[in-house]
DNA sequence: ACCTGAACACCGTTCAAGT
DNA sequence: ACCTGAACACCGTTCAAGT
């Protein structure tokens, strides 16, 4: 998947580059300290710049003044190293998902402040949004990563559950409806940061008005 | 200039490779007939059987007996490929959204049949619907490919002019409407097809759930 | 335990040349 | 007009070897 997207402009002056080449340190010193979370920030912050496809074994190697091989000591393959970005990527999401319900009073505002919050991380981390839903992490399943997801997961399912208790939500299935939920703003956040809406679209527009339809439903009432 | 007059039979391994390469025309034939169409169509089969990231530029080249390089003529780069792969896969979903709709009988069970025609279509052409939303069309906007992704989405744009235009579902604007059902839909196969609600999920069940929620709301009536 | 460097088997793209 | 073949500038991964 990763070398499907977009291929990376070639630079003509690659003697020039070599110059100009980030410091690296002599080969008789190891990185010390915790190289794997060095690769993980790293890895991270290139794909915010460049784009998961920008991201490089070679790259991140290069910057960090490590050999490009250095990273099988930490992680399994490049997918392994994505799993992790990914597994980081749902903890601040679960964080910023639980805030929004809490600072809007847990109620049926606290939902709708959920999903503004929602679609806002990923509008403000669209590529990082794309590694964690984007089928980039392959192969073997990461049980932490499941883990953190799940636990993403959970904060709308139990927000659920909370409006269920206080009579303001159907009282269908809670993972059923949870799965719902998580379609509508997923589905916006992904049509969103594809550029599908055009690019000048308004996502908290669209967001609140999805969430509004979302409660009250497309049916005319009379 | 020299060197290419070595017969090349001379090189015992070169042969060998040879014999055992997918047929390959004699060099002074050229492919006769619409290589364009036979590269859009090869290019789809590779991506429907192994998945976005099997599909390479020599790879379609060998299957067709044709240069690597062949492709060029035709598109721009491996991006055009993809977004020719792209826009026929709109074409063929919005037939099948039309179908559906029609065979519906136009009311609400046809919006109904709209939407699981809309996942079907994605469950079971999973890495071809990512091509068409997943970003891998990237650079230079087609406008082919624009055309044919407004015509899919104003399919479902007149279904729900139809359906307000019967008293069938509110007044609101249509296209914020549509971007908002659109979503749905969206989200659920994207979801689905990510395996992010289990590999034993039923897409049908989930989508009937949501279409009906879709209608009425989540919200508690007494 | 941790990292290197060379090697391997791939990529997409460009371009002069051939028919 | 259409296609080739070599060359170029990249990739991720493996593995024997070094400290």
């Amino acid at each position: 998947m990763l070398t499907l997207s977009t291929p990376r402009a070639y630079h003509p002056a690659v003697v020039e580059r070599r110059s100009t080449r980030p410091r690296r340190k002599r080969p008789s010193q190891y990185h010390h300290g915790d190289l794997r979370r060095a690769l993980v920030e790293e890895a991270l912050r290139t794909i915010q710049s460049e784009g998961v496809s920008g991201l490089t074994l070679r790259g991140v190697g290069e910057t960090l003044g490590v050999s490009r091989t250095a990273l099988y000591r930490h992680f399994k393959d490049k997918s392994g190293l994505l799993a992790e970005v990914a597994r980081e990527g749902f903890r601040t999401f679960r964080l910023e998902l639980i805030d929004a319900w809490e600072r809007g009073g847990r109620g049926s505002q606290g939902l709708e402040d959920m999903g503004m919050a929602y679609v806002r991380f990923a509008v403000a981390n669209p590529s990082h949004y794309r590694v964690m839903f984007g089928g980039f992490v392959v192969g073997t399943p990461d049980a932490a990563l499941l883990t953190e997801a799940t636990g993403a997961f959970q904060v709308l399912v139990d927000a659920i559950i909370w409006l269920q208790q206080h009579g303001l939500m159907r009282d269908d299935d809670p993972l059923q409806l949870a799965g719902y939920i998580w379609s509508v703003v997923h589905g916006i956040a992904m049509l969103v940061i594809d550029g599908q809406f055009g690019a000048q679209a308004d996502a908290a527009m669209l967001t609140r008005f999805a969430l509004e339809r979302l409660r009250t439903g497309t049916d005319r009432r009379d």
